[in-house]
Order: C-alpha cells, then sequence, then structure tokens
DNA sequence: GTCTATATACCGATAGAC
DNA sequence: GTCTATCGGTATATAGAC
C-alpha cells in the first residue's frame, strides 16, 4: 500500500478513436470521475478494482494501463480535493484586508471548491490514514485547516469574532459545519452553489436565531 | 453480509473465570468496545477479524464465539448509537414546551449522548448503507434526523428561528456541527461534556460574531 | 471458551495475446 | 489499449481438538 509515482497518460476521450478492440476508450480523467464515484459510495476499501472497471465497462487491466494501481486512483483523486483549497488561501482576497473580511472570504470560496469538486473533497474528507497515501493527503489538509485557524485567531484579536468560546473550538464547529456540505448537497439540486455559500456564511457568523 | 441474528451471550468480564486456557476471557460488552474501536480507527471494510482478534490479545474463533460475525459486530454497535439518539426523544423535556425550547433540549442532550456513547455514534456516522445491516441503521437515524427537523419546523413557524434560509438547509448546516465533534472531542481533553453542549448550542443559534 | 488448521472466496496486481 | 487467465495473498467463516 506505498504511495506509488503517477505516470501521466495521455488526454483520450470517452468513445473517441482508440485501441482495435470494440471498447469505447477513456482518458486519466474519465477514469479517476467514476473511480471516485464509486469510492464515495461504496468506500475505498469497499471498492475493489474489479468494481471499477465493471462501473466503466472495461476490464481490471484496463484501469491498470490508466493508474499504477488502487493507490495511485486514491491519490490522484485526493491531489484535485487539496490543490482546490490550497488554491483558494493563494488568492488575493485571502492575503489582504481586514482579518474578519479575509476569513469571510476564504470560507466563502472554501465552500465554492467543496461544491465544484464534490467528489474529490468527499474522498478527502472520508480519509482515515490508513496508508501512506492517505496520512499525506491528511497531512495536507491539516495545513489547510491550520491557515484558516490563523485568520480565525487574528479575526478574534480584532474584536471581530466572540470570545466566550475557546477559538479551537469554534473553528472545529466552523469546519464542521461547511465540510458536512459534502454528506448533502447535490448539484442537480435547487440551491445554486452561491447560495449555499452565502447561507453556510450567514449561519456560521449569525447563527439559527431570528433576527 | 445479510443481517444475522443476535445471539445473546451471558455476561463475564475481563480476567474473570473461563475456559480451561489460560487466555482472559472477554464478555461481548468488552469485544464490542475494542471492536468498535478499531473498526473507527481503520475503517469496517479494512479492519479484518483478525486484526480485532489480535487488539483482543485473542484468536479469530474467539471472536466467533461472542458475535456471529463481522456484520453482527457492527449491528450491535451501531445499535449502542441508535438506542441511545432515540432515548433522547422520549425525555419529558423532548415533549413538553415552547418548540424552541424543546429543539434546545433535544440538541443538548443529542450532543451528551454523541459524548456519552463516542466510538458508537462515530461508527454510525461512518456508515455508508453498502450492507443490510448499515441500511438498517441510516434508516433509523434518517427518522431521528426526522424528528429534530420537525422540531425545527416548529421553532421556525413560532417565530424563534431566522426565514431567510430554508428549513432544509439550516437543519442540515446544525446537524453538520453538532455531527462534526466526533471528529474531534476526546474525553480526556480540556472540554467538559456540559462545555460542549452548551458551547454547541450557543454557536448554533447566535454564531461567531461577537455579540 | 479458546485453540490450530483449513475451506472457500475475493482481493490487488501482472503476464502475455491480440 | 483492452482482453483472458492466473499468481500470491488475505478475507470471512467453520471444524474439531482440548
Amino acid at each position: 500500500m506505498a504511495q506509488t509515482p503517477a505516470e501521466s497518460q495521455e488526454k483520450r476521450t470517452v468513445g473517441g478513436g482508440n485501441g482495435r478492440h470494440g471498447r469505447a476508450a477513456y482518458d486519466l480523467e474519465a477514469v479517476l470521475d467514476i473511480t471516485v464515484a464509486a469510492f464515495n459510495e461504496r468506500g475505498y476499501d469497499a471498492t475493489s478494482m474489479d468494481h471499477v472497471a465493471s462501473r466503466l465497462g472495461t476490464s481490471k487491466s484496463a484501469v491498470y494501463y490508466h493508474a499504477s494501481g488502487k493507490a495511485d486512483l486514491l491519490r490522484l483523486g485526493l491531489e484535485r480535493a487539496l490543490d482546490g483549497l490550497e488554491g483558494v488561501l493563494k488568492l488575493p482576497g485571502a492575503q489582504r484586508g481586514a482579518a474578519d473580511e479575509r476569513l469571510k472570504f476564504v470560507l466563502r470560496e472554501a465552500v465554492l471548491v467543496l461544491i465544484d469538486r464534490l467528489p474529490y473533497v468527499t474522498l478527502l474528507l472520508r480519509v482515515r490514514g490508513n496508508t501512506d497515501v492517505e496520512r499525506d493527503a491528511m497531512a495536507r489538509r491539516r495545513e489547510f485547516d491550520r491557515q484558516v485557524s490563523l485568520l480565525i485567531d487574528e479575526a478574534r484579536s480584532d474584536g471581530s469574532l466572540r470570545t466566550d468560546i475557546d477559538a479551537r473550538t469554534l473553528t472545529r464547529l466552523l469546519f464542521g459545519m461547511i465540510n458536512s456540505i459534502v454528506e448533502w448537497y447535490r448539484p442537480e439540486g435547487p440551491l445554486s452553489r452561491e447560495q449555499v455559500a452565502d447561507d453556510v456564511i450567514a449561519v456560521a457568523f449569525d447563527g439559527l436565531h431570528a433576527s
């Protein structure tokens, strides 16, 4: 279960020209989409390479052509989530302005990334640390969380956040609320990504009470 | 992976008198405690019966004496969580009084159950519905969630909760915050169970903003 | 009530044909 | 680039001794 290096495959679209057999061919992105969906539905450990292959309408060997193994598919999926989240911290809005404004900006953008890369972030949030691939991803995620909690500390020092509850608990409840979106949000549902982001920020900062 | 009926074993304490071999004997509760801890650390699917046995310092066969199989251990663990949560709704404080007071009571008691039965509720919240045992547990959990969201609807109609965000989203964000406790709360840490319950209620109803 | 040994099945991964 | 066939390992579960 050690981490294996990625080998970049060439791009190829579903149904495009391919080898001499009659089957549709997939590029790595298509394989990854279906694989991550399967991981999320059944759990990583409970999903066999045969499951993945059968959902792709192909064989195990074809999957092994695109990725070096099951751990590699997991790693590639987790990377997509982490790249997105880390990208939020690099945006200008995360680096300039008052602490509470930067905090709101980062939380809002994080919600949008979570929704735009829903399957990948879902996978990330369910990782338990059983393998090197999972532990590496968890380390990157913890670093992201730490950066956000630094922002929360700043906003707290500014007097923008309540001080009757300790910062650590505040951070955790906030992340709990945001991360739970992966458990219920469906892109085909009635809520737009912006609506969810607005609602989360509103509830997080002002609570459930009627104003 | 079908659901198997439980066979109630007699109680027996660790290290108590037992069969003729030198090993310590366990009662079902002790087996279950260690099994559920293993399920939570490694994930249910990734935890083999050999893992469980070795954490108990015994053999696979000894585990099979106490439970009819891996699915049975899961079922028994999930029952402990669900019995606790459903018990909250039967308490007098959940049935009499103003809607917003009943809501706060139920949420507070749910947090306390979550903490008191932390490993079992953790297991429940990670179930994905791959087997009959998991699907049965998820159905019971959904019914609990539904009862609480009825309370939220009532409190909303009373004018106690904000109406600029739809009830469904409000419910989900609230549960997200509460359920996330299993990801970080440790009984040996600095926060008492009552402190966590107070903090959750405070943040949920009044938000993060300084008052 | 716990042990060792084993039946049976499925897992991830690879070989080699086409 | 995908196929079938298979390797070696590990899984759940059981049999039978003590």
